[in-house]
DNA sequence: TTCCTTGCAAACGATTTGCATTGGA
DNA sequence: TCCAATGCAAATCGTTTGCAAGGAA
């Protein structure tokens, strides 16, 4: 399965990244690639204000769109509408979502390659049959997470 | 595959439901329904607005939020955030999502039963292994649609 | 020096809500 | 009749943006 560079040279590689396209990695930016890493599963803006005050708000949103356009984080919208972000899976390795129906929580799962490559078949398949040219899929189970189920 | 009622029983069918939780099933929410019943893939409250101009804004999102809490419509969001609604999968039959990346088309595909089975067990397993009781399972498959790629 | 980036405050836009009125069972 | 539903306008709130100041190459 293609996990990612190592967590240690993420860094290295998002700065390498978006020096290609003419855009510096400041310290506010790394500080943001640094929380993503730190944590499991999407994260909404304010998660991440909480966890990194030195970035404000509005800063914090304008590093994400740039991460976001430079394929380095990808942004997501969860049951509440509200946008979450993680690293992209270059930088994470493929992995698919498990959503909590009670308490929205979401966490990642990576699957066996067998069953990736079953996932892929049926992907093309899918793609194929709606006229589409096949750009990856996204698995979401949903259920009940054990602290909802007490 | 479990496919839904007919189409000229759906609004029976919504009314029974909506009256066992004291809830009316009034023009404007008929209205609503048949809507969303004309059309395929998932449709914002502009959209539907568009479309039946006798429902005002308001009272369109108020409609969509009793019938989401209802398990009548279903509420997703899509790449921008946008609220999209479509019809409860027990009206319309269990179905996927091809979404184009370039234009953010949601189209509805169905699998058939062989495929659908491989899924379940897929999301089974994957519930399993994250100590999640299963609910359901979404498959997303991303592509570039045919009028995009021209 | 030259742009890109940052912070703050103000602006936006989708969605929600208060309240008086209307309408369905 | 009686309470839920509606319409309008005002309020929310996550997210974006204008502009002047700060910082990296």
């Amino acid at each position: 399965m293609a996990r990612g560079p190592r967590p240690s040279e993420i860094h290295a590689e998002v700065g390498r990244r978006l020096a290609t396209r003419g855009v510096r990695y400041t310290s506010g930016r790394r500080t943001v690639i640094g929380a993503l890493q730190r944590v499991s599963g999407p994260q909404s803006a304010a998660d991440l204000h909480k966890r990194i005050r030195s970035v404000p708000l509005s800063s914090l949103y304008r590093s994400l769109t740039v991460l976001d356009e430079s394929g380095i984080v990808r942004r997501h919208h969860d049951a509440v509408g509200l946008a979450r972000f993680e690293l992209a899976e270059w930088l994470t390795g493929h992995h698919h979502h498990v959503v909590c129906i009670d308490c929205g929580t979401v966490e990642d799962v990576e699957l066996d390659a067998a069953t990736e490559t079953v996932l892929d078949t049926v992907a093309a398949s899918v793609a194929g049959s709606a006229g589409y040219e096949l750009g990856g899929h996204v698995l979401e189970v949903e259920g009940v997470c054990s602290s909802c189920r007490v």
